[in-house]
RNA sequence: GGUCACAUAGCCAAGCGGUUAGGCACCGGUCUGCAAAACCGGCUACAGCGGUUCGAAUCCGCUUGUGACCUCCA
Protein backbone atom coordinates (compact mmCIF):
# COMPACT_ATOMS: atom_id res chain seq x y z
CA UNK A 1 0.00 0.00 0.00
CA UNK A 2 1.46 3.73 -0.65
CA UNK A 3 2.27 5.31 1.90
CA UNK A 4 0.37 8.22 3.74
CA UNK A 5 1.18 11.33 2.83
CA UNK A 6 0.12 14.49 4.79
CA UNK A 7 0.18 18.26 4.13
CA UNK A 8 2.26 19.92 6.36
CA UNK A 9 1.39 23.80 7.00
CA UNK A 10 4.89 24.49 8.35
CA UNK A 11 6.62 23.40 5.01
CA UNK A 12 3.63 24.23 2.77
CA UNK A 13 3.91 20.96 1.31
CA UNK A 14 2.91 17.12 1.10
CA UNK A 15 4.99 15.23 3.29
CA UNK A 16 5.05 11.10 3.56
CA UNK A 17 4.39 10.63 7.38
CA UNK A 18 6.44 8.80 8.91
CA UNK A 19 6.04 8.65 12.67
CA UNK A 20 8.76 9.66 15.41
CA UNK A 21 8.58 6.58 17.34
CA UNK A 22 6.25 4.18 15.18
CA UNK A 23 4.34 2.13 15.86
CA UNK A 24 3.10 4.87 18.24
CA UNK A 25 1.53 8.20 17.05
CA UNK A 26 0.85 11.52 18.82
CA UNK A 27 -1.74 13.99 17.96
CA UNK A 28 -2.51 17.24 19.54
CA UNK A 29 -5.65 18.97 18.29
CA UNK A 30 -6.96 22.33 19.95
CA UNK A 31 -10.98 21.76 21.62
CA UNK A 32 -13.12 24.15 21.98
CA UNK A 33 -13.42 26.71 24.35
CA UNK A 34 -16.55 26.24 26.25
CA UNK A 35 -18.04 29.47 26.99
CA UNK A 36 -20.95 28.63 24.35
CA UNK A 37 -23.02 26.06 22.50
CA UNK A 38 -20.79 23.91 20.05
CA UNK A 39 -21.68 25.10 15.85
CA UNK A 40 -21.50 23.89 12.95
CA UNK A 41 -17.36 25.49 12.55
CA UNK A 42 -16.76 23.22 15.79
CA UNK A 43 -18.16 20.00 13.95
CA UNK A 44 -14.81 20.42 10.81
CA UNK A 45 -11.72 20.32 13.17
CA UNK A 46 -13.44 17.46 15.13
CA UNK A 47 -14.44 15.80 12.36
CA UNK A 48 -11.45 16.05 10.29
CA UNK A 49 -9.20 14.85 13.06
CA UNK A 50 -11.44 12.37 13.97
CA UNK A 51 -11.14 10.92 10.51
CA UNK A 52 -7.03 11.09 10.74
CA UNK A 53 -7.43 9.07 14.27
CA UNK A 54 -9.33 6.66 12.60
CA UNK A 55 -7.50 6.20 9.72
CA UNK A 56 -4.37 6.19 11.53
CA UNK A 57 -5.30 3.76 13.79
CA UNK A 58 -7.02 1.35 10.98
CA UNK A 59 -2.93 1.83 9.62
CA UNK A 60 -1.98 0.02 12.49
CA UNK A 61 -0.59 2.56 14.57
CA UNK A 62 -1.03 2.98 18.77
CA UNK A 63 -2.80 6.16 18.34
CA UNK A 64 -2.46 9.01 21.93
CA UNK A 65 -4.69 11.81 20.31
CA UNK A 66 -5.01 14.19 22.73
CA UNK A 67 -7.69 16.84 22.02
CA UNK A 68 -8.09 19.66 24.74
CA UNK A 69 -11.22 21.49 26.45
CA UNK A 70 -9.86 25.33 27.00
CA UNK A 71 -11.79 26.47 30.60
CA UNK A 72 -9.61 28.99 31.69
CA UNK A 73 -11.20 32.43 30.60
CA UNK A 74 -9.24 33.75 28.08
CA UNK A 75 -9.33 37.98 27.88
CA UNK A 76 -11.38 39.24 24.78
CA UNK A 77 -8.95 41.40 23.50
CA UNK A 78 -5.10 42.23 24.50
CA UNK A 79 -5.94 45.58 27.25
CA UNK A 80 -5.52 45.25 30.38
CA UNK A 81 -9.63 45.66 30.69
CA UNK A 82 -10.58 42.64 28.46
CA UNK A 83 -13.12 40.35 29.50
CA UNK A 84 -13.15 37.04 30.42
CA UNK A 85 -15.55 35.02 28.49
CA UNK A 86 -15.86 32.10 30.97
CA UNK A 87 -16.73 34.46 33.46
CA UNK A 88 -18.64 36.95 31.69
CA UNK A 89 -21.06 34.10 30.74
CA UNK A 90 -20.90 33.42 34.63
CA UNK A 91 -21.94 36.41 35.53
CA UNK A 92 -24.31 36.29 32.94
CA UNK A 93 -25.94 33.28 33.85
CA UNK A 94 -25.43 34.06 37.76
CA UNK A 95 -23.52 30.67 38.45
CA UNK A 96 -19.72 29.54 39.25
CA UNK A 97 -17.39 29.89 36.02
CA UNK A 98 -17.04 26.27 36.36
CA UNK A 99 -20.49 25.23 35.86
CA UNK A 100 -20.79 27.30 32.68
CA UNK A 101 -17.38 25.09 31.93
CA UNK A 102 -19.39 22.19 33.12
CA UNK A 103 -22.53 23.15 30.92
CA UNK A 104 -20.63 23.27 28.03
CA UNK A 105 -18.18 20.78 28.15
CA UNK A 106 -21.26 18.42 28.37
CA UNK A 107 -23.06 20.06 25.69
CA UNK A 108 -19.83 19.85 23.30
CA UNK A 109 -19.67 16.23 23.97
CA UNK A 110 -23.38 15.47 23.41
CA UNK A 111 -22.79 16.87 20.12
CA UNK A 112 -19.77 14.86 19.32
CA UNK A 113 -21.42 11.71 20.13
CA UNK A 114 -23.84 12.53 17.76
CA UNK A 115 -21.65 13.21 15.14
CA UNK A 116 -19.72 10.04 15.74
CA UNK A 117 -16.45 11.64 17.11
CA UNK A 118 -14.54 9.24 18.79
CA UNK A 119 -13.53 10.35 22.00
CA UNK A 120 -10.09 11.17 22.24
CA UNK A 121 -7.66 9.57 24.20
CA UNK A 122 -6.88 12.23 26.78
CA UNK A 123 -8.86 15.17 26.71
CA UNK A 124 -7.16 17.23 28.66
CA UNK A 125 -8.30 20.62 30.61
CA UNK A 126 -6.74 24.08 31.50
CA UNK A 127 -7.53 24.64 34.75
CA UNK A 128 -6.09 21.14 35.58
CA UNK A 129 -2.82 21.96 34.44
CA UNK A 130 -2.09 25.08 35.96
CA UNK A 131 1.17 24.02 37.76
CA UNK A 132 2.48 22.89 34.66
CA UNK A 133 1.54 26.15 32.95
CA UNK A 134 3.75 27.79 35.74
CA UNK A 135 6.42 25.72 35.44
CA UNK A 136 6.94 25.85 31.60
CA UNK A 137 6.49 29.90 32.30
CA UNK A 138 9.31 29.71 34.67
CA UNK A 139 11.72 27.61 32.58
CA UNK A 140 10.87 30.21 30.17
CA UNK A 141 12.08 32.73 32.55
CA UNK A 142 15.01 31.32 33.55
CA UNK A 143 15.96 31.00 29.57
CA UNK A 144 15.57 34.95 29.64
CA UNK A 145 13.21 35.03 27.19
CA UNK A 146 10.56 36.24 29.49
CA UNK A 147 9.84 39.29 31.84
CA UNK A 148 7.69 40.27 34.63
CA UNK A 149 5.54 43.67 33.83
CA UNK A 150 3.27 44.35 37.11
CA UNK A 151 3.12 40.99 38.39
CA UNK A 152 2.37 39.24 34.78
CA UNK A 153 4.62 37.35 32.77
CA UNK A 154 5.51 38.02 29.25
CA UNK A 155 7.19 36.22 26.31
CA UNK A 156 9.84 38.56 24.77
CA UNK A 157 9.03 38.08 20.84
CA UNK A 158 11.96 39.64 19.78
CA UNK A 159 14.73 37.89 21.49
CA UNK A 160 12.99 35.01 20.36
CA UNK A 161 13.12 35.71 16.79
CA UNK A 162 16.83 37.04 16.64
CA UNK A 163 17.60 33.68 16.78
CA UNK A 164 14.47 32.27 15.42
CA UNK A 165 11.82 32.79 12.81
CA UNK A 166 8.75 34.06 14.72
CA UNK A 167 6.10 33.48 12.52
CA UNK A 168 7.50 30.73 10.30
CA UNK A 169 4.03 28.74 10.36
CA UNK A 170 1.73 32.00 9.35
CA UNK A 171 4.62 33.19 7.11
CA UNK A 172 4.87 36.69 9.10
CA UNK A 173 7.63 39.21 9.53
CA UNK A 174 7.99 40.20 12.54
CA UNK A 175 8.76 44.04 11.22
CA UNK A 176 5.33 43.62 9.44
CA UNK A 177 3.91 42.78 12.35
CA UNK A 178 5.20 45.84 14.08
CA UNK A 179 3.96 48.03 11.12
CA UNK A 180 0.37 46.53 11.31
CA UNK A 181 -0.39 46.32 15.11
CA UNK A 182 -3.26 48.10 16.21
CA UNK A 183 -4.13 50.48 19.08
CA UNK A 184 -1.56 49.70 22.24
CA UNK A 185 -4.23 50.96 24.39
CA UNK A 186 -3.38 49.21 28.09
CA UNK A 187 -0.08 47.42 26.90
CA UNK A 188 1.83 49.75 28.58
CA UNK A 189 3.11 46.23 30.37
CA UNK A 190 4.40 44.68 27.32
CA UNK A 191 7.78 45.83 26.16
CA UNK A 192 6.59 45.22 22.43
CA UNK A 193 2.54 45.12 21.41
CA UNK A 194 3.54 41.55 19.58
CA UNK A 195 4.38 40.06 23.14
CA UNK A 196 2.17 37.91 24.48
CA UNK A 197 1.19 36.99 28.00
CA UNK A 198 2.44 33.43 29.80
CA UNK A 199 0.78 34.82 33.01
CA UNK A 200 -1.61 37.48 33.57
CA UNK A 201 -2.34 39.43 36.91
CA UNK A 202 -6.08 39.04 37.75
CA UNK A 203 -7.98 42.17 38.80
CA UNK A 204 -9.92 42.03 41.58
CA UNK A 205 -13.21 41.57 39.53
CA UNK A 206 -11.25 38.47 37.81
CA UNK A 207 -12.96 35.21 39.50
CA UNK A 208 -11.13 32.46 38.13
CA UNK A 209 -7.44 32.24 39.69
CA UNK A 210 -4.58 30.87 41.00
CA UNK A 211 -1.39 31.66 42.88
CA UNK A 212 1.25 31.80 41.22
CA UNK A 213 5.20 33.06 41.91
CA UNK A 214 4.21 35.78 40.62
CA UNK A 215 0.65 37.11 41.21
CA UNK A 216 -2.76 35.66 41.52
CA UNK A 217 -3.50 35.00 38.16
CA UNK A 218 -3.99 32.70 35.39
CA UNK A 219 -2.32 31.68 32.69
CA UNK A 220 -1.78 33.54 29.53
CA UNK A 221 -3.34 32.63 26.22
CA UNK A 222 -1.59 29.96 24.65
CA UNK A 223 0.20 28.17 27.31
CA UNK A 224 -2.18 25.34 28.05
CA UNK A 225 -1.67 24.03 24.56
CA UNK A 226 2.43 23.63 25.02
CA UNK A 227 2.03 22.56 28.43
CA UNK A 228 -0.69 20.04 27.97
CA UNK A 229 0.84 18.35 24.27
CA UNK A 230 4.46 18.24 26.29
CA UNK A 231 2.95 16.62 29.40
CA UNK A 232 1.34 13.91 27.62
CA UNK A 233 3.02 13.56 24.09
CA UNK A 234 6.15 14.65 24.86
CA UNK A 235 8.75 17.32 23.82
CA UNK A 236 8.87 16.83 20.52
CA UNK A 237 5.52 15.22 18.93
CA UNK A 238 3.86 13.76 15.39
CA UNK A 239 0.71 15.71 14.61
CA UNK A 240 -0.59 18.93 15.75
CA UNK A 241 -3.91 19.96 14.14
CA UNK A 242 -6.29 22.92 14.67
CA UNK A 243 -8.50 25.31 12.72
CA UNK A 244 -6.60 27.89 10.21
CA UNK A 245 -8.04 30.58 12.13
CA UNK A 246 -5.59 29.34 15.11
CA UNK A 247 -2.32 29.57 12.87
CA UNK A 248 -1.65 32.82 14.14
CA UNK A 249 -1.18 33.82 16.95
CA UNK A 250 -1.92 30.95 18.87
CA UNK A 251 -0.02 27.84 17.14
CA UNK A 252 2.85 30.72 16.50
CA UNK A 253 2.94 31.34 20.29
CA UNK A 254 3.06 27.36 21.08
CA UNK A 255 6.38 27.50 18.78
CA UNK A 256 7.93 29.82 20.27
CA UNK A 257 6.97 29.01 23.53
CA UNK A 258 7.83 25.39 23.46
CA UNK A 259 11.01 26.00 21.62
CA UNK A 260 12.15 27.45 24.76
CA UNK A 261 10.59 25.75 27.08
CA UNK A 262 12.10 22.61 25.80
CA UNK A 263 15.00 23.44 23.58
CA UNK A 264 13.68 22.15 20.67
CA UNK A 265 11.09 21.96 18.21
CA UNK A 266 7.87 20.21 19.39
CA UNK A 267 5.95 19.63 16.36
CA UNK A 268 7.08 17.75 13.52
CA UNK A 269 3.42 17.90 11.22
CA UNK A 270 1.07 21.11 11.77
CA UNK A 271 -2.48 20.32 10.12
CA UNK A 272 -5.08 23.26 9.54
CA UNK A 273 -8.63 22.46 9.02
CA UNK A 274 -10.11 25.37 6.43
CA UNK A 275 -13.26 27.22 7.36
CA UNK A 276 -17.04 26.36 7.00
CA UNK A 277 -18.56 29.77 5.13
CA UNK A 278 -22.20 30.65 5.08
CA UNK A 279 -22.43 32.56 1.87
CA UNK A 280 -19.36 32.85 0.97
CA UNK A 281 -18.51 34.35 4.32
CA UNK A 282 -16.64 32.72 7.52
CA UNK A 283 -19.00 31.04 9.83
CA UNK A 284 -17.72 32.49 13.52
CA UNK A 285 -19.15 33.64 16.39
CA UNK A 286 -17.93 37.44 16.34
CA UNK A 287 -19.68 37.46 12.90
CA UNK A 288 -23.20 36.63 14.46
CA UNK A 289 -23.92 33.91 11.86
CA UNK A 290 -22.91 31.11 13.29
CA UNK A 291 -25.23 28.10 13.30
CA UNK A 292 -25.58 25.60 16.06
CA UNK A 293 -25.27 22.02 16.20
CA UNK A 294 -28.76 21.47 17.91
CA UNK A 295 -30.28 24.16 15.32
CA UNK A 296 -28.91 21.98 12.58
CA UNK A 297 -30.41 18.62 14.08
CA UNK A 298 -33.95 20.30 15.14
CA UNK A 299 -34.03 22.45 12.04
CA UNK A 300 -34.97 25.47 14.19
CA UNK A 301 -33.13 28.08 12.66
CA UNK A 302 -34.29 30.94 10.30
CA UNK A 303 -31.76 29.64 7.42
CA UNK A 304 -32.95 26.06 7.91
CA UNK A 305 -35.41 24.61 5.60
CA UNK A 306 -35.41 21.46 7.68
CA UNK A 307 -33.68 19.42 10.11
CA UNK A 308 -30.67 17.40 8.96
CA UNK A 309 -29.32 14.33 10.63
CA UNK A 310 -25.87 14.68 11.86
CA UNK A 311 -24.68 11.79 9.88
CA UNK A 312 -25.58 14.40 6.94
CA UNK A 313 -23.25 17.31 8.72
CA UNK A 314 -20.47 14.33 8.65
CA UNK A 315 -21.36 13.72 5.25
CA UNK A 316 -21.61 17.04 3.92
CA UNK A 317 -18.14 17.67 5.66
CA UNK A 318 -16.48 14.39 4.49
CA UNK A 319 -17.29 15.74 0.65
CA UNK A 320 -15.21 18.48 0.61
CA UNK A 321 -11.46 18.47 1.60
CA UNK A 322 -10.24 19.31 4.64
CA UNK A 323 -8.17 22.39 3.45
CA UNK A 324 -10.69 23.52 1.53
CA UNK A 325 -13.70 26.07 2.49
CA UNK A 326 -16.80 24.24 2.31
CA UNK A 327 -19.73 26.70 1.69
CA UNK A 328 -23.15 26.17 3.81
CA UNK A 329 -27.00 25.92 2.14
CA UNK A 330 -29.38 24.18 2.30
CA UNK A 331 -29.67 23.15 -1.26
CA UNK A 332 -25.71 21.26 -0.75
CA UNK A 333 -26.66 19.71 2.54
CA UNK A 334 -30.06 18.08 0.82
CA UNK A 335 -27.55 16.64 -2.11
CA UNK A 336 -25.57 15.41 0.74
CA UNK A 337 -28.36 13.83 2.56
CA UNK A 338 -29.59 12.37 -0.77
CA UNK A 339 -26.58 11.33 -1.69
CA UNK A 340 -25.39 9.47 1.93
CA UNK A 341 -29.25 7.88 1.80
CA UNK A 342 -28.14 5.98 -1.97
CA UNK A 343 -24.49 4.97 -0.23
CA UNK A 344 -26.28 3.53 2.93
CA UNK A 345 -28.87 2.00 0.25
CA UNK A 346 -26.35 -0.06 -1.48
CA UNK A 347 -24.55 -1.11 2.22
CA UNK A 348 -27.89 -2.87 2.91
CA UNK A 349 -28.15 -4.05 -0.32
CA UNK A 350 -24.95 -5.73 -0.59
CA UNK A 351 -24.20 -8.91 1.59
CA UNK A 352 -27.95 -9.88 -0.30
CA UNK A 353 -26.35 -9.27 -4.02
CA UNK A 354 -26.67 -12.32 -6.22
CA UNK A 355 -23.68 -14.20 -6.63
CA UNK A 356 -21.99 -15.88 -10.03
CA UNK A 357 -19.12 -18.00 -11.04
CA UNK A 358 -16.95 -15.34 -11.77
CA UNK A 359 -16.43 -11.36 -10.92
CA UNK A 360 -16.84 -8.84 -13.79
CA UNK A 361 -15.61 -5.78 -11.67
CA UNK A 362 -12.13 -4.89 -10.49
CA UNK A 363 -12.13 -4.52 -6.88
CA UNK A 364 -8.79 -4.92 -6.58
CA UNK A 365 -8.26 -1.45 -8.53
CA UNK A 366 -11.22 -0.10 -6.64
CA UNK A 367 -10.08 -0.97 -3.14
CA UNK A 368 -6.28 0.60 -4.48
CA UNK A 369 -8.39 3.84 -5.45
CA UNK A 370 -9.67 4.06 -2.36
CA UNK A 371 -6.51 3.90 -0.24
CA UNK A 372 -4.50 6.43 -2.91
CA UNK A 373 -7.61 8.72 -1.86
CA UNK A 374 -6.86 8.78 1.83
CA UNK A 375 -3.19 8.10 1.72
CA UNK A 376 -3.22 11.58 -0.35
CA UNK A 377 -3.69 14.44 2.02
CA UNK A 378 -6.94 12.43 3.87
CA UNK A 379 -8.91 13.11 0.58
CA UNK A 380 -12.07 11.58 1.91
CA UNK A 381 -14.47 13.52 -1.16
CA UNK A 382 -12.30 11.53 -3.89
CA UNK A 383 -12.88 8.53 -1.60
CA UNK A 384 -16.28 8.87 -1.58
CA UNK A 385 -16.38 9.41 -5.24
CA UNK A 386 -14.95 6.01 -5.79
CA UNK A 387 -17.23 4.58 -3.13
CA UNK A 388 -20.27 6.09 -5.10
CA UNK A 389 -18.44 3.90 -8.02
CA UNK A 390 -18.82 1.20 -6.35
CA UNK A 391 -22.28 1.96 -5.31
CA UNK A 392 -23.43 1.93 -9.32
CA UNK A 393 -21.46 -1.84 -9.79
CA UNK A 394 -23.21 -2.88 -6.54
CA UNK A 395 -26.95 -2.28 -8.48
CA UNK A 396 -25.52 -3.23 -11.75
CA UNK A 397 -24.70 -6.48 -10.02
CA UNK A 398 -28.40 -6.53 -8.45
CA UNK A 399 -29.71 -5.38 -11.98
CA UNK A 400 -27.72 -9.36 -13.49
CA UNK A 401 -25.62 -6.71 -15.87
CA UNK A 402 -22.49 -7.77 -13.60
CA UNK A 403 -21.66 -10.50 -11.84
CA UNK A 404 -19.26 -11.32 -8.53
CA UNK A 405 -18.56 -14.98 -7.05
CA UNK A 406 -19.56 -15.58 -3.38
CA UNK A 407 -16.42 -14.79 -2.18
CA UNK A 408 -15.40 -11.38 -3.89
CA UNK A 409 -19.00 -10.23 -2.71
CA UNK A 410 -18.05 -11.45 1.39
CA UNK A 411 -14.75 -9.24 0.97
CA UNK A 412 -15.83 -6.48 -0.42
CA UNK A 413 -18.79 -6.44 2.50
CA UNK A 414 -15.91 -5.92 4.57
CA UNK A 415 -14.01 -3.37 3.13
CA UNK A 416 -16.98 -1.34 1.78
CA UNK A 417 -17.99 -1.48 5.64
CA UNK A 418 -14.50 -0.46 6.60
CA UNK A 419 -14.22 2.51 4.72
CA UNK A 420 -17.98 3.68 5.40
CA UNK A 421 -18.05 2.70 9.05
CA UNK A 422 -14.71 2.47 9.88
CA UNK A 423 -12.73 4.76 8.92
CA UNK A 424 -15.28 7.85 8.00
CA UNK A 425 -17.25 6.86 10.83
CA UNK A 426 -20.10 7.31 9.30
CA UNK A 427 -23.61 5.28 11.17
CA UNK A 428 -25.91 3.43 9.58
CA UNK A 429 -29.44 5.28 9.24
CA UNK A 430 -30.84 4.53 12.82
CA UNK A 431 -34.52 5.45 11.58
CA UNK A 432 -34.49 2.93 8.98
CA UNK A 433 -33.77 -0.12 11.42
CA UNK A 434 -36.67 -1.88 12.19
CA UNK A 435 -37.37 -2.22 15.91
CA UNK A 436 -39.98 -4.24 15.56
CA UNK A 437 -39.96 -8.12 14.43
CA UNK A 438 -44.10 -7.56 13.75
CA UNK A 439 -43.59 -4.61 11.13
CA UNK A 440 -41.80 -6.73 8.69
CA UNK A 441 -44.38 -9.51 9.02
CA UNK A 442 -47.39 -6.90 8.97
CA UNK A 443 -45.73 -5.33 5.72
CA UNK A 444 -45.73 -8.80 4.24
CA UNK A 445 -49.44 -9.29 4.74
CA UNK A 446 -50.56 -5.76 3.46
CA UNK A 447 -48.06 -5.94 0.02
CA UNK A 448 -49.91 -9.71 -0.41
CA UNK A 449 -53.57 -8.40 -0.22
CA UNK A 450 -52.01 -5.20 -2.62
CA UNK A 451 -50.59 -8.36 -4.84
CA UNK A 452 -53.29 -9.61 -4.77
CA UNK A 453 -55.54 -6.17 -5.46
CA UNK A 454 -53.18 -5.90 -8.52
CA UNK A 455 -54.21 -8.66 -10.05
CA UNK A 456 -57.40 -8.67 -9.80
CA UNK A 457 -56.57 -4.84 -12.00
CA UNK A 458 -58.12 -3.40 -8.80
CA UNK A 459 -55.42 -0.10 -9.35
CA UNK A 460 -57.83 2.02 -7.08
CA UNK A 461 -57.05 -0.36 -4.34
CA UNK A 462 -53.60 -1.13 -4.63
CA UNK A 463 -52.97 2.67 -5.01
CA UNK A 464 -54.95 3.32 -2.35
CA UNK A 465 -52.79 0.94 -0.37
CA UNK A 466 -49.62 2.45 -1.33
CA UNK A 467 -50.53 6.02 -0.94
CA UNK A 468 -51.87 5.31 2.68
CA UNK A 469 -48.96 3.34 3.31
CA UNK A 470 -46.86 6.50 2.28
CA UNK A 471 -48.91 8.80 4.68
CA UNK A 472 -47.64 7.07 7.92
CA UNK A 473 -44.08 7.12 6.01
CA UNK A 474 -43.28 3.99 4.57
CA UNK A 475 -42.62 3.82 1.03
CA UNK A 476 -43.84 1.73 -1.44
CA UNK A 477 -41.65 -0.12 -4.24
CA UNK A 478 -42.33 -2.23 -7.24
CA UNK A 479 -40.29 -4.87 -8.56
CA UNK A 480 -40.41 -7.12 -11.14
CA UNK A 481 -42.17 -10.39 -8.53
CA UNK A 482 -43.65 -8.35 -5.80
CA UNK A 483 -42.56 -5.32 -3.76
CA UNK A 484 -40.53 -4.20 -1.50
CA UNK A 485 -40.79 -1.17 1.12
CA UNK A 486 -39.08 1.31 3.45
CA UNK A 487 -39.32 3.64 6.53
CA UNK A 488 -38.61 7.15 5.17
C1' G B 1 -2.59 49.13 4.80
C1' G B 2 0.50 44.31 5.38
C1' U B 3 0.55 38.90 4.57
C1' C B 4 -1.72 34.75 2.36
C1' A B 5 -5.38 31.99 -0.07
C1' C B 6 -9.13 31.10 -3.59
C1' A B 7 -12.04 31.97 -8.40
C1' U B 8 -14.36 24.90 -11.81
C1' A B 9 -20.88 23.48 -15.34
C1' G B 10 -27.95 25.27 -12.01
C1' C B 11 -25.90 24.07 -6.66
C1' C B 12 -21.92 21.59 -3.54
C1' A B 13 -17.20 19.82 -4.74
C1' A B 14 -12.38 16.96 -6.67
C1' G B 15 -8.36 18.09 -9.76
C1' C B 16 -1.09 19.06 -8.55
C1' G B 17 0.79 19.11 -17.42
C1' G B 18 -2.03 14.65 -21.63
C1' U B 19 -7.70 9.55 -19.92
C1' U B 20 -15.70 10.75 -17.99
C1' A B 21 -13.98 13.10 -11.02
C1' G B 22 -18.18 12.44 -7.70
C1' G B 23 -22.93 13.98 -5.34
C1' C B 24 -27.55 16.75 -5.99
C1' A B 25 -30.80 19.02 -9.60
C1' C B 26 -32.49 18.86 -14.72
C1' C B 27 -33.70 16.37 -19.66
C1' G B 28 -34.34 11.77 -22.68
C1' G B 29 -34.79 6.20 -22.57
C1' U B 30 -35.38 0.97 -20.32
C1' C B 31 -38.63 -1.20 -16.68
C1' U B 32 -43.84 -0.47 -14.81
C1' G B 33 -51.20 -0.58 -15.11
C1' C B 34 -49.33 4.17 -13.03
C1' A B 35 -45.51 5.79 -9.88
C1' A B 36 -41.05 5.25 -7.19
C1' A B 37 -36.44 2.92 -7.16
C1' A B 38 -32.69 1.07 -10.26
C1' C B 39 -30.05 1.11 -14.78
C1' C B 40 -28.48 3.40 -19.68
C1' G B 41 -27.75 8.04 -22.16
C1' G B 42 -27.67 13.61 -22.30
C1' C B 43 -26.19 18.42 -20.11
C1' U B 44 -19.32 18.10 -20.24
C1' A B 45 -17.16 23.70 -16.94
C1' C B 46 -12.63 25.65 -15.50
C1' A B 47 -12.90 34.62 -13.95
C1' G B 48 -10.31 37.72 -18.03
C1' C B 49 -5.82 38.73 -20.86
C1' G B 50 -0.98 37.34 -22.11
C1' G B 51 3.24 33.74 -21.73
C1' U B 52 5.93 28.76 -21.22
C1' U B 53 4.93 23.85 -23.60
C1' C B 54 3.97 19.19 -28.80
C1' G B 55 -0.01 19.76 -25.14
C1' A B 56 -2.61 23.92 -19.37
C1' A B 57 -8.36 24.04 -15.35
C1' U B 58 -3.44 22.40 -13.81
C1' C B 59 3.09 26.16 -14.50
C1' C B 60 4.51 31.83 -14.93
C1' G B 61 2.93 37.11 -15.29
C1' C B 62 -0.74 40.87 -15.26
C1' U B 63 -5.98 42.33 -14.47
C1' U B 64 -10.61 41.73 -12.02
C1' G B 65 -13.43 39.58 -8.05
C1' U B 66 -14.06 37.05 -3.32
C1' G B 67 -12.28 35.56 1.24
C1' A B 68 -8.95 34.60 5.48
C1' C B 69 -5.31 36.25 9.00
C1' C B 70 -3.02 40.70 11.22
C1' U B 71 -7.85 40.90 18.23
C1' C B 72 -11.02 35.96 20.83
C1' C B 73 -12.61 32.53 17.16
C1' A B 74 -12.99 25.77 14.94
Amino acid sequence: MAELILYNTLTRSKEIFEPLHPPRVGVYVCGPTVYGDPHLGHARPAITFDVLFRYLSYLGYQVRYVRNITDVGHLENDADEGHDKIATRARLEQIEPMEVVQRYSDHYHQSMDQLNVLKPSIEPRASGHIPEQIEMAEKILKAGYAYISNGSVYFDVEKYDAENHYGKLSGRILDDLLATTRDLDGQQEKRNPFDFALWKKALPEHIMRWNSPWSPGFPGWHLECSAMSTKYLGETFDIHGGGMDLMFPHHECEIAQSKIANGKDSVRYWMHNNMITINGQKMGKSLGNGILLDQLFSGDHPLLEKAYNPMTIRFFILQAHYRSTLDFSNEALQASEKGLARLMKSIVMLPGLPTGNNTTINIEEWKTNCFNALNDDLNTPILIAHLFDMVRMINLISDGKESITQMDRDALVLQFRQFVFDILGLLEDQSSAGDSEILPKVMEMILSLRQEAKKNKDFALSDRIRDELGKIGISVKDKKDGAEWEIG
